[in-house]
RNA sequence: GGAUCUGUAGCUCAGCUUGGAUAGAGCACCAGCCUUCUAUAUUAUGAGGAGACAGCUGGGGGUCGGGGGUUCAAAUCCCCCCAGAUCCGCCA
């Protein structure tokens, strides 16, 4: 990096232009042999009146550079080219990564508060497949954030009551003979929520309807039901939880909250900012984005009532900068009013509210629907793959001490990679087999490709003082260490669009730069000594720059596999 | 009908914010590349095991959905069209 700014420093005093806006105009070139920063000189051409090919050349021979840092410049076509001194790039990188170890790529504190909202499910059915992306992506990007010196609150809220969950209990109520949960207890529940959807018909919603008048209104029975359906949940979701490493600082839940955000409303209507329809519901119309219902003509709050209440709510338990809310893309329209409606209220963190929205987890038999019983259930899957990862292991006659606890760690890597992979609002298709896969962009590729620089160390420590640098002049290892060298940017890049799949992109092609030199530089029987130390400081600087991204990823690493 | 998102190699996707050098990965496909031990009458061949643990190289394959526009320059910006997904509920 020292070397960008140096670049950056020199081109100011020349171009009259800020640091900043020079930056911006350097581009790194897509071929090596183009140089390792580069300059196009179009834009320059609009405000110089000169032939850009004409000002890069002038700028060549302007430009005192410092031999020490930068070898030479080229010009090409109308770019100017930096390249590297290759030694003096390679031991500052190095030592910086070997120097700062598990903080390389890391920022100090700042002020900087952030909520994050995830994966918020409703209680009437166990996790599946679409709250593991949720999941994924909320503590990857929880990592990222607090990586960058920003403080960051897990929240999860609990969707513990409505219509949805009384059908759960109607069905248990009709059917389950009030058994004791017989197996994982969430998924005791879901069995009744897929019940009720089955038999579902208009005197049984009804039955639904009438079952929540009597929740809200306090009945005895209603209530000790639900709190005992919904405590099997929430404990099936606790052991979810763990298993899949999610943690939270704070836990809503709505059947508390669900009343609060009314108050909000009336006030905004006393303001004059809301209407009343005839049927005396109090709505808002809101520009482009149609009218919307706030509170009903009985006065029962809806949906968006409650989100507001709690919007607020996080913002008086943590007076946070920015908030940020994880989930499917179906609710886009949703965030959108909330949003809009934060605003209009003039709230004090209105425009530091944002909607992280991820697309829909498809199967190869499309989508999935959790009242026909079609989901793919978050831990059933994890089984799945876990039961694959164990064959693969023995297939392979490897790790013959605690297969199923390695198995268990490939699979939730195998898991986390492929919904980490992709940018966050596409729609994907989970393919179990090639998420799997030890070949290919996968976590079991990343793991192993660790695993094999792990085994070197344990048979040689490199120790910072001793290393000639200068012995490093093939070009897989210089390729490699220019790859580690851009963590820098990519960490940075990543946490500040909320994007992990730019981490996980970025450590394929990292990944791909080690197999290559540890196919063609041999460290343990290298020629010398010296070339052994040296080589092996490029493998440590590979162990901390992707353990330091596995852990951003939340996943754990394997000693063996 | 309206809104949002998506369309890039046979398949799965990066790249689009901020326009720049031959449009990149992975999978699949084709052609290749280590040392050593064991089995085989021998050669061709090649099965199984071991290694710093399952690695690497090259190749073919593209109307960047289609059309127009802006620009010295468009996958990227603007407009129109086509296809798919999602949403548009006094459900959550």
């Amino acid at each position: 990096m020292e070397f960008k700014e140096e670049i950056v420093k020199l081109l100011s005093k020349e171009l009259n232009l800020k640091e900043q806006e020079i930056k911006d105009l350097l581009e790194t070139p897509p071929d090596p042999k183009l140089g390792d920063i580069s300059l196009p000189c179009f834009k320059l051409s609009n405000t110089l009146k000169k032939d850009p090919k004409v000002i890069a050349l002038e700028l060549k021979s302007k430009l005192k550079i410092n031999k020490d840092s930068i070898k030479e410049t080229k010009v090409i076509g109308s770019y100017l080219n930096f390249y590297f001194n290759n030694e003096k790039f390679i031991s500052s990188t190095l030592t910086k990564i070997l120097r700062e170890k598990g903080r390389y790529g890391f920022k100090p504190k700042n002020k900087e508060k952030i909520v994050i909202e995830f994966p918020s499910p409703n209680t009437n059915k166990p996790l599946h497949l679409g709250h593991l992306r949720n999941m994924s992506l909320g503590e990857s990007v929880s990592r990222l954030l607090e990586s960058q010196g920003n403080t960051v609150f897990r929240v999860n809220l609990n969707n513990d009551r409505g219509v949805h969950i009384c059908k759960s209990m109607i069905a248990y109520k009709k059917w389950g003979s009030n058994r004791l949960p017989d197996k994982k207890p969430d998924h005791f529940v879901g069995d009744f929520y897929v019940m009720f959807s089955k038999k579902e018909s208009p005197d049984l919603e009804l039955e639904a309807q009438e079952m929540l008048r009597k929740w809200e209104k306090g009945d005895k029975e209603t209530l000790n039901l639900w709190k005992k359906m919904n405590s099997w949940t929430l404990q099936g979701f606790n052991e979810t939880y763990k298993r899949f490493g999610s943690k939270f600082d704070k836990t809503y839940y709505e059947s508390k909250i669900y009343k609060k955000g009314k108050v909000l409303i009336l006030e905004g209507f006393k303001k004059g900012l809301f209407q009343k329809d005839e049927k005396g519901a109090i709505i808002i119309d809101l520009i482009g984005l149609g009218k919307k219902v706030l509170l009903r003509g009985d006065g029962t709050s809806i949906y968006i009532t409650q989100d507001l209440y709690l919007a607020k709510l996080k913002y008086e338990d943590f007076k946070f900068n920015k908030s940020i809310i994880i989930s499917a893309s179906e609710q886009n329209y949703h965030f959108k009013v909330l949003f809009k409606l934060i605003e209009t209220l003039k709230f004090p963190f209105a425009g530091s509210c944002f909607h992280l929205s991820y697309g829909m987890v498809l199967l190869p038999e499309g989508r999935m629907k959790s009242r026909e019983g079609t989901v793919i259930d978050a831990d059933d899957l994890i089984d799945e793959l876990s039961e694959m990862a164990k064959k693969e292991i023995i297939l392979r006659q490897k790790a013959t001490k605690n297969v199923g606890a390695i198995a268990e760690k490939i699979a939730l890597a195998s898991l986390k990679c492929y919904l980490l992979k992709f940018t966050a609002h596409i729609d994907i298709v989970f393919n179990p087999k090639e998420s799997i896969s030890f070949e290919g962009e996968t976590g079991p590729y990343l793991l192993y490709s660790l695993v094999r620089a792990n085994k070197i160390l344990e048979k040689l420590t490199p120790s910072l003082n001793k290393i000639n640098f200068n012995l490093l002049i093939t070009q897989q290892e210089i390729s490699l260490i220019k790859s580690l060298a851009e963590f820098l940017g990519i960490i940075e890049k990543s946490s500040k669009s909320l994007s992990p799949h730019i981490l996980v992109d970025y450590l394929f092609k990292l990944a791909s730069a080690f197999n290559l030199f540890y196919e063609n530089c041999q460290v343990i029987n290298a020629e010398n000594k010296d070339l052994k130390l040296a080589r092996a400081s490029i493998v440590k600087a590979y162990n901390i720059v992707l353990n330091s991204s596995l852990s951003l990823l939340g996943i754990d690493i394997v000693k063996e596999m």
